[in-house]
DNA sequence: ATTAAGGTTCAAGTTTTTTTGAACAACTTG
DNA sequence: CAAGTTGTTCAAAAAAACTTGAACCTTAAT
């Protein structure tokens, strides 16, 4: 709440508080991240950056949210990779320094690029296997039953894939409205 | 180890194998599983019964997968809950028996309903909260960058609000071109 | 070249989740 | 009602996931 900065626009040694609302919000996306399957320090790092207008540091991170440099590190990494957080660099100042992504379109479709996607490719590759394992089969009603669900499965994938960009086409639509300017 | 098995249906002793292809099946769907935030027992048990033509006894179960006693009761719970599994009774047999929901509009409504509805519930009340910490927030400005934020949540929410009822339509969309008969 | 700051890695420690199995309840049957 | 099934529960064990922090890069300033 207070801050007493010196030269560095980081938030230094003290002025390691979060509002009542900040802690919230930081819980909240806690729980979300939880409930998608990720970590929950990603989720508070998220929600953080998701707080504050100005960009943070790595270091700002760990001190406000009392996380190691470890997770500091990897979690900036994986919210990265996710497209969730960008990195802005101030100039003459070596540290790298970080802003959520809040468009939801592009958190959704980030998303969907590092989880879902590698998931249907996976699938892919085990339908194809699953295919040779069929051939082999030497019993044939077996192979017969199991040719029956390896068309089940090749259709649940197909309906999947299809599924995704209707997914980002729909939470793109309208994200939008709710900002002033974008993109 | 040996149960010399009379009357029952039900494989029993001996039967204690999968073929290859139910294995690569059963492997798929614990992944499936996994990726989407349920135990692996649950996707074996449902792989499982996938594979299978007849119905299965929690026994069955056991033994063909391996798993223990209680892994499968709970297992079988959460999977008849998720609307994955049905359960049918044999006239004159006292055991419950277990086949796998295979439409997979179905699969993906139940899932929405369990996982994705009540975090959505969550988040309603969240939101409330935020807005109570929002009105006792002494400092103007933090208020007002508060206010900002709780707006772009609130938006966020009524969007995957809204994208719910699409996915459960558009994965029912020719769930049935693959399949004979149905419902 | 040396020192220091910013960041990354990864083995080890911690926490959380899942699985197990023995005890127990509910029912049937002889 | 004693004995035998079937299935549930739950505390403890096992496994998986997450976090930590010290060692280690890399780059910049002196």
């Amino acid at each position: 709440m207070f801050r007493i900065s010196s030269k560095s626009k980081s938030l230094s040694s003290s002025a390691v508080l979060l509002t009542e609302w900040e802690a919230a919000i930081i819980d909240l996306f806690l729980n979300a991240a939880q409930s998608v399957g990720l970590p929950k320090s990603l989720g508070q790092i998220y929600g953080l950056l998701f707080c504050r207008d100005e960009s943070l540091s790595m270091n700002d991170i760990m001190e406000l949210l009392n996380i190691s440099k470890g997770s500091a590190s990897q979690g900036l990494r994986a919210l990265r990779q996710l497209g969730a957080v960008n990195s802005v660099f101030a100039r003459n100042d070596r540290k790298e320094r970080f802003v959520a992504e809040i468009r939801l379109r592009k958190l959704v479709s980030g998303f969907l690029k590092e989880q879902g996607e590698p998931h249907l490719e996976k699938g892919l590759a085990r339908l194809d296997n699953l295919r040779n394992l069929l051939d082999d089969e030497g019993d044939f009603k077996s192979a017969k039953r199991g040719r029956r669900r390896e068309r089940i499965l090749t259709g649940w994938h197909r309906q999947m894939s299809r599924l995704l960009p209707w997914v980002k086409m729909i939470v793109g639509k309208s994200d939008r409205l709710h900002r002033k300017s974008s993109d």
